[in-house]
DNA sequence: TCAATCATGCACCTATTCTGCACGGTTATC
DNA sequence: GATAACCGTGCAGAATAGGTGCATGATTGA
């Protein structure tokens, strides 16, 4: 309800180009462009500036960003109250998270909302983190779940948006079925310190989780292979390259030769996952009730994983 | 910025039939129904139901109305803001006011913006002062120049204006060039109190005032006729039809036979002159600049229509 | 019963707005 | 210093949202 050029330039104070602004909105840039100086004219006011090959906001411009956080909270808010007081249902809802979220919490949740609510038109939006909470701001997206980070864009009290904790989604240890240790239930990190451990490339996310676990315990993991997806890391332990963490709440899918032990001891690593959605929205009744499923959902996943696995 | 279907329903929520709100905000009265019903389908909430031959307000759109009031009041607040920090120059600006105050005010208001603001798109719009409101609500206007008043619709704390005073209109009093008291400068109300007196309607805010300046002085007036138009008021006072009141902004013209008198005595009668915004939107430059200029030439017309006059 | 008032649907049209492509300017790379 | 990559913008054409005007049905008051 707040004019859709100023969502654009939001999204463009984030992203900084045109092209990433126009492929986040799912407009073509020459829509943003011709947008954004529109909004400019019917303001009045000088947002943009060129700056090499590129644009870069005015102090006006990040003034009036800036002052938006508080308006569109303001509207969500407004909008969340009006729905919850007057009983009414809403037309669309989208959700986004990453891989495995979108698999165990969204796709149940998507379900759910599906047959509770037949004329709600749900859209699921595989996508990490940080795109969440971009798609967020675009307003592509009204919930996201995402692993809890405190990133250089997104800090945990970023005004823009609310989060709650979902679960903290325990960190198993995966090795190989022909591992001494394979017959256990439980393993210490300590314990596999020397092993050659598979991780994720520097910088991203699990990567960050995966140093910061093992710098708790104060020994220092010797890294031997990187993979980006878990299937790819659940193949390498199979394939005795390794050993590696896996959350709970990746399946291993039956995978062969592969066995996956809790972590005992003083450091027992989790990944957070958090629901968010933009400030103000909260209160929204499908909100609501998508929170609820979803932690439910988030428990008996859990506990059922635990049963199996281990 | 606001949706412009919010500002619709705004200004239904208002004046309850779509046919008032069409003529209020411009559109045609299909456009209005269509953009009413568009809002409902966008925000999935009932805002309206059948009354009648006519519409209604839903308990959800009578609280999702009333919440836009401080949501306009902040985004007017950031425009303003923004247009401050920056340094930034407004391409449309309307002004509103009833006929006396149109052209002692706002006409040198706009001369005066034409001229320091060559590019500045200004608008101005004759009306009385509860359209004013309307028309600040529709977002016709920016700035109104009005007869305070405390209407039933309209108090002076409305949340969604802000109010300045800009002069308080001394009422004169106009009698015929021959009454007996033409040669005196002053006079009371008492003293004229047995005249056949001209005034307005009963129910217009000229005849609220006009009771009003006799009960302070406890006198009842004799009412013998009634005109709208200040000209109309001056050619029966001309005519020897009796005497009235009339603001010292409204220009005798030189007309025949008609003498202007200050009114002395403990009830010196005024009608209080304000400038009216939404709110938020009074820290705007130009705003600021034309409350500037208004004051300025309210101060110098009162001091020399005192000199011509009297 | 008739007229007036009000909202709404429909056909048509206007004007906004988006897309896709080509172009000019800027930066990085070799 | 040439070349490639990238970024924003302008333009023609197309799609579409949104507007108007009129006819219609429903409701109320005379």
């Amino acid at each position: 309800m707040i004019d859709a050029r100023l969502i654009t330039l939001r999204v463009f104070a984030r992203c900084g180009t045109i092209g990433a602004t126009a492929e986040l909105t799912g407009y073509s840039p020459s829509a943003v462009s011709a947008q954004l100086r529109e909004l400019q004219r019917v303001l009045g006011m000088q947002l943009l500036t060129k700056d090499g090959r590129g644009l870069r906001l005015t102090a006006t411009g990040r003034f009036l960003v800036a002052g938006t956080d508080p308006l569109i909270a303001q509207w969500e808010s407004l909008r969340a109250a009006a729905m919850e007081a007057g009983d009414q249902v809403q037309s669309h809802f989208g959700l986004g998270g990453f891989s495995s979220a979108a698999a165990q919490l969204l796709a149940p949740l998507a379900a759910t909302l599906r047959s509770t609510h037949p004329l709600l038109e749900v859209q699921v939006l595989e996508a990490d983190p940080a795109r969440c909470f971009d798609l967020l701001i675009a307003e592509r997206i009204d919930l996201a779940v995402i692993v809890a980070m405190q990133s250089d864009t997104y800090g945990e009290d970023d005004p823009r948006f609310e989060q709650r904790v979902l679960l903290d989604d325990p960190l198993d240890v995966i090795i190989p079925g022909d591992h001494p240790l394979a017959s256990r239930q439980t393993a210490t990190l300590e314990e596999l310190a020397s092993e050659p451990w598979i991780t994720a490339a520097a910088g991203s996310t699990y990567h960050t989780l995966f140093t910061a676990a093992f710098t708790a315990v104060g020994v220092t993991p010797r890294i031997a292979h990187e993979a980006v997806e878990w299937e790819t890391h659940i193949a390498f332990v199979g394939a005795g390259l390794g050993v590696g963490l896996l959350p709970r709440l990746a399946p291993l899918n039956g995978a062969e030769n592969v066995v996956r032990l809790r972590i005992t001891g003083k450091a027992k690593p989790t990944r957070r996952i958090v629901a968010a959605v933009r400030r103000g929205s909260i209160a929204s009744p499908l909100i609501q009730e998508s929170l609820g499923i979803l932690q439910v959902n988030a428990n008996r996943i859990l506990t059922n994983r635990l049963g199996e696995d281990l």
